[in-house]
Order: structure tokens, then sequence, then C-alpha cells
DNA sequence: CCATTCACACAACAAGCGTTACGGTTATGT
DNA sequence: ACATAACCGTAACGCTTGTTGTGTGAATGG
């Protein structure tokens, strides 16, 4: 049953959405042209036309992971440390939603170290994050609610905080339910405010 | 070329070592038992005896690397602060051995979230490195070096910034070279030490 | 209105995987 | 010394994977 429209870009987004589903039901490995395929009804000869080859689609997939995660909702707070705080909490898996996507995201880091290319875009992605959080930060700094000092240093100590604790809490999930995660993110910033700025 | 003794147990800490040199080479996914086999110049047949599966295999790489990143030189510290620092220095990817570990280590993540039963292990893993840091936390406690307060809570913090640092190194190398890791180890620390007790 | 290009199904391919069955050799127990 | 079991190489099986080539109907442009 041949198409009777070819739009392009439509069609590109039925492909990614297809891509997502699989990504969100198999994980990160059970991403195959196949399971893609077959999810929006059509073969493997269609998504081959729009990758060349399985390392662009992977790509792809890291790509859209990356433009989903931003563009889902997220907290709103008062500007200063409320903020940083609220975008912490964006990070952590606090919702079966979020356990879902970070799930995912910790399954690319084994397909993405395998390959330089992709490596470097979770680089970029991370350096991204991290200029997002800084500027929190100084915002934080300059209404004083948080004591001077390298904000960049902050923002990657905070974001290597959350990162850690999401793969902790996605391997244990009992030890680390919602409420414990947010306790012990309070109890980071806490730290975060009381120390002292160094030379 | 059949052998001509049949030591079980010198056998199967060949297999091991086979893996251990598959992993470092090809990381957790390009761990085949085609692999492991060629590397201890023998064939598949041979692994299916020791392991009757693959699955079985996968659990004995991971708590062969669990035991291998416990056995290695550790540093030494006094009791107290200078404890936790170094056992926090000790998971961190400052050197190229230790980076190589690590690598192997996250790429296990991914198989690990597949499968519940490796996920528990991994869970069960990571549990007693709290533990383990807890005690260190507490004796630095009773030093007066740390304010006092739920150890539990700071070791599984800890072990979260620890974790989520050795994921940013491994994808940005270039942004956290050995001294910054210890760098921002160090200004945790250092927000640990001013944190007043939470009621 | 015809020629060309695009979009895609269909089918086959080779490679790699885990698993299994089968034999022959070596150790073990009686 | 002989039966039995353990050990392990050999080879094949079935399955899944990414990739490739061919064919066909729809869109397009001159």
């Amino acid at each position: 049953m041949p198409r009777t429209k070819g739009d392009h870009e439509a069609r590109r987004r039925e492909v990614s959405e297809a891509v997502w589903r699989v990504l969100a039901a198999h994980g990160f490995d059970g991403l195959t042209l196949r399971a893609v395929a077959a999810e929006m009804g059509a073969t493997t000869g269609l998504l081959t036309h729009y990758f060349p080859a399985k390392r662009d689609l992977l790509a792809h997939a890291l790509d859209l992971l990356d433009r989903r995660s931003a563009a889902r909702p997220r907290r709103v707070a008062a500007r200063g440390l409320p903020a940083v705080r609220a975008a912490l909490l964006d990070i952590l898996p606090l919702t079966p939603a979020a356990t879902a996507g970070n799930r995912v995201w910790v399954s690319s880091w084994d397909t993405a170290l395998a390959d330089p290319g992709l490596s470097a875009g979770h680089a970029e992605r991370y350096a991204r994050g991290r200029e997002k959080l800084r500027e929190l930060v100084a915002a934080a700094q300059e209404l004083g609610e948080l004591p001077p000092g390298d904000p960049e240093g902050i923002a990657a100590g905070a974001q290597a905080f959350a990162l850690g604790l999401v793969v902790q809490a996605l391997f244990d999930p009992a030890a680390f339910p919602p409420d414990r995660q947010t306790e012990l993110l309070d109890a980071y910033l806490a730290g975060l405010s009381a120390a002292p700025a160094r030379p």
C-alpha cells in the first residue's frame, strides 16, 4: 500500500515518534531498525532512506532524547537558589516518567562511550547543561544566597551530584524514593550555602 | 591439542583472566563467548561447560569487576576526613587504569539495567560501598571533622557526587582533568564540613 | 504527456550471536 | 582393567542484526 503523499518533514517526525516509542519500551539497546520500522508500520527500507546507516539513527536518537528532555515541562521557581534547586530536581527520577527517561539516558552511555563521535555529542550536551546551571548559580550568588566563588565549579559539582543520584536511584529505587532524593539534594544545597569561598 | 590436566579451579581463573582482558579491550558490550574463547585460545564449548548460559558469564563478569576494583591498591590516609577523601579519590578516574576500569563499569550499567537480577547485584554492591563510606563518615564525625547528623545520608550523597563526577570525566576528559576532579571533590568536602546539622 | 526522480516495499545477503548435539580424549573410581 | 564421568574441541543450528539491490507506483517538471 504505497503512500499517496511524500511530505518529507512530516515523515521524519513520524520516524522520530517511532524511535521515541521504541526507546521508551525497549531501551537504547533495543533500538533496532526493524523495531522502529515495525513501530511505524513500515519496513527497514524506509529507514535506510532517511538514515544511511545505523550510526546516523543512533545520533538522531540521542539528539531526540536530548531535545525531548529539554522540552518537557519544568518546575517554576524564584530566581536564585530556588531556581538552582528546581533545575536539579528536574533532573532526578522523581516520577515514573522521569525514571523512564533517565533509564534510557543511562542506557545510552554504553553505546556513546564506544563511539568517539557520539561521546563528543554527550560531552557537549552536558557542557550545555552546566552552562545553564552556571547562570542560575551566578544569579543566586548575586542575591547572596550562595557564597561567592567559581560558579563554573559549583555548577559542575551540582550536576555531578544530580547525575550520580540518578544512577543510584535507578539501581536501588527502594533505597532512594523521591523524598529521599529530595532530602539528599537539599542537604547538598545546604552544604553549598554554608561553604566558605576558597582562595 | 587436548589438555593433560583438568584442574577445575585453575581453569576458572583462566576464564576470568580472559574475561577481564576482553572487558578492558572491547567494553562490556564486546563481551561475547567467542571473544572470551579466542582470548584464551579455546572455543565456546569450554565456556558453556563452565557457564551454562551467557547470563551466568555476565554475572560472573560483574562480580569479577567488583572484586578487581575492591582488590586494587588503595590510598592510605589518616582516620577521619582524610580517609573519606581518600576513599572518594579512589573512585575517580584519575589515572589511565582507573579510567579504563570506570569505563567498563559504566558500560555495564546498560546491561545491568535490562536485567532485574543483575540490577539487584549492582544495587547491593553500591549499598556495600555506601556502608563502607558511612563508617568512615561516622569516624570523621567522632573526631569532630564533620558536623554531626545522618552519616548514612552523607555517605549516600558523597557516593552520588563521586559517581556523577566519574560519568562527567569519562565523557569530557578535557574538561575534567585529574586536578580539576580533585578540586571539585575538595570543594564538596568543604561544603560537608561547613554544613550545619539539620533537625 | 512523457521522462525522470523520488519514496518505499520486498527480499535477500553476510556476519555475528547464543545455544546445542555429538565425539573423542583424559581422569576417576571400583 | 574396565566402566563411567568429566572435559572440551568441532560443527552446526536458528535467530537477529545492519546493509544492499531491485522493482514499482506516485510525484514532478519541462
